[in-house]
RNA sequence: GGCGGUAUCGUCUAGCCCGGUCUAGGACGCCGGCCUCUCACGCCGGUAACAGGGGUUCAAAUCCCCUUACCGCUACCA
């Protein structure tokens, strides 16, 4: 059982969630369901500057949205924990003081201000090839060394890269990638407040974890190499890699919340469904290999491949998630979004506060507008007509549908309408062509006006679901203001 | 600057590893049309790409080299 698949997702809780991040942690996802294999969250909290509040709960909802579940993790734990790299501070200096021992690794004194102008005189000299630490330290004699450390001068530890060889490793989706250990500077370990950089603590725990798999973003490529000299210098085997494209917003910048939405929490509060951003994130460097696109959780599941995911940096086009969740949204139950909808409803101040989904004239109005919607809030803004009577008709349709005879048109139908005992919406198209055959005309020019009456607007559902729903006395009252409206803008 | 990565329609991509089947396929978007009570859906049609230059070869989107562009790293951040 040596050889199961164990993949691990190491967000910092600097923030929220981004899109990017939960690509990465779907293909992470992916690639252990389709390998049978498990998939771990770990908490990457070594920088005490840049911790949040907040920011590994909003992390952990995202995925739980997202049906991202984690084998092991926060909450609910396993077998290689801690899962917070705060709360394994020892084991990583412990390794680091192992590596001295070792040979490998040594404590470096050089204040950040040397560092700093260090950096600032590469940076005047322009020198080619001539980058980082200047390795000040490493030659200390241990006598010195020795005096600096009983004196408890702040320090950190530094590794020590091997001199004029080559490292390489295999990236599953790149293929080799070769780097110079000359080009490399002996990077930090630990840092002076004890906490382990980012490089020792990722090594340490997926060693220890036993991750078999380390699926990343790209920008982690250059420092790959630093790794596998770290797991050479403690005589470990380096899992496999394979680093995943970036997504960049519609200018090919960064995303960014600027730009739109970046975090999932945002594409939440945008109202679309998680099966169809699940699936366009899918799509978002990987293909099935042919034109399949909507696909469920299983499928993909089913097919992913590491194989099949592109090298290239894709670009996040939200027009193909808008139509993507349009088909989930035509699929979805009224039921997993109504929730949500009044919610919306509530805050617009549309419904009461005290409403409940238990209504069935909401599900009605739900149920009307699903198929028709993009997302879960263009459905809730544009049922205002459902429950407000239109404040004004729409500029366009006017001059289309309320024009000639409309009022005689509008106020015969009100007629009719008053005696039909039956608001059932196949009495009312019963109704509406028979009116249209009396006065013989297309039963179109009954049935445009009637809509632009009752809703303000030149598109909607069908409209005798539509005058279902509304019911008689909406209907009638609506028709009527429509046509006074009508009569006092005669001379329009 | 150095090092590394990437390069097919506006966008997501198939094809590239195993050259010919590619007058480069699909999808989103956009533009027409059909359907239809409107919108949406659906259907039909159109638009639009192998970054550039050299090779290799009978033949290159596919193999090799160079250039260019973009991105990343170059922190006691991840």
């Amino acid at each position: 059982m040596g050889s199961e698949v164990r993949v691990r997702l190491a967000p910092s809780p600097t923030g929220y969630l981004h899109v990017g991040g939960a690509r990465t942690a779907l293909f992470n996802w992916l690639f252990a369901k389709s390998k049978d294999g498990r998939f771990i969250l770990r908490i990457e909290d070594t920088d005490r500057s840049r911790y949040q509040e907040g920011a590994v709960q909003e992390i952990l909802e995202s995925l739980r949205w997202l049906g991202l579940d984690w084998d092991e993790g926060p909450e609910v734990g396993g077998d290689y924990g801690p899962y917070f790299q705060s709360e394994r501070t020892e084991t990583y200096k412990s390794h680091a003081e192992q590596l001295i021992e070792t040979g490998h690794a040594y404590r470096c004194f050089c204040t950040p201000d040397r560092l700093q102008k260090l950096r600032e005189e590469q940076e005047k000299a322009k020198l080619p090839n001539v980058s980082g630490y200047d390795r000040h330290c490493r030659n200390l004699s241990t006598e010195v060394g020795q005096s600096l450390l009983a004196v408890k001068k702040p320090h950190v530890i530094r590794l020590k890269i091997p001199f004029n060889r080559t490292v390489d490793f295999h990236d599953l989706i790149r293929g080799e990638i070769a780097y110079e250990t000359d080009s490399l500077d002996d990077l930090v370990l630990l840092k002076s407040d004890g906490f382990p950089t980012y490089h020792l603590a990722n090594v340490v725990d997926d060693h220890m974890m036993r991750i078999s798999h380390i699926l990343r973003g790209d920008e982690w490529i250059s420092s790959t190499p630093k790794h596998v000299l770290i797991y050479e210098a403690f005589g470990w085997e380096p899992p496999t890699f394979a680093h995943m494209p970036v997504i960049l917003s519609p200018d090919g910048g960064k995303l960014s919340k600027r730009k739109g939405a970046a975090s999932v929490m945002d594409y939440k509060k945008a109202g679309y469904l998680p099966q169809a951003l699940f699936n366009f994130l899918a799509l978002l460097g990987w293909s099935p290999g042919d034109d399949r696109e909507k696909m469920s959780r299983e499928e993909i599941t089913e097919i992913f491949s590491l194989d099949r995911v592109t090298p290239k940096a894709a670009v996040f086009d939200e027009k193909k998630l808008e139509w993507m969740n349009g088909m989930y949204m035509r699929e979805t139950s009224v039921d997993s979004i109504l929730r949500d909808v009044v919610r919306m409803w509530v805050d617009q101040g549309i419904v009461a506060r005290e409403t409940t989904t238990d209504d069935p004239y909401l599900r009605t109005v739900v149920s009307l507008l699903k198929d028709r919607s993009r997302t879960v809030n263009e459905l809730a803004e544009s049922a205002t007509y459902f429950f407000r009577d239109p404040e004004s008709y729409e500029e366009k349709a006017i001059k289309k549908h309320f024009k000639g005879n409309a009022a005689v048109t509008l106020k015969s139908l009100c007629e009719i309408l008053q005696q039909s005992d039956s608001f059932d919406h196949q009495v009312l198209e019963e109704v509406y062509r028979a009116q249209a055959e009396t006065l013989e005309i297309g039963v179109g020019k009954l049935i445009h006006p009637t809509r632009l009456a009752v809703t303000g607007v030149s598109y909607g559902p069908g409209l005798f679901e539509l005058l279902e729903a509304l019911g008689k006395e909406n209907v009638l009252r609506r028709m009527k203001r429509a046509v006074e409206w009508l009569e006092s803008h005669q001379d329009r």
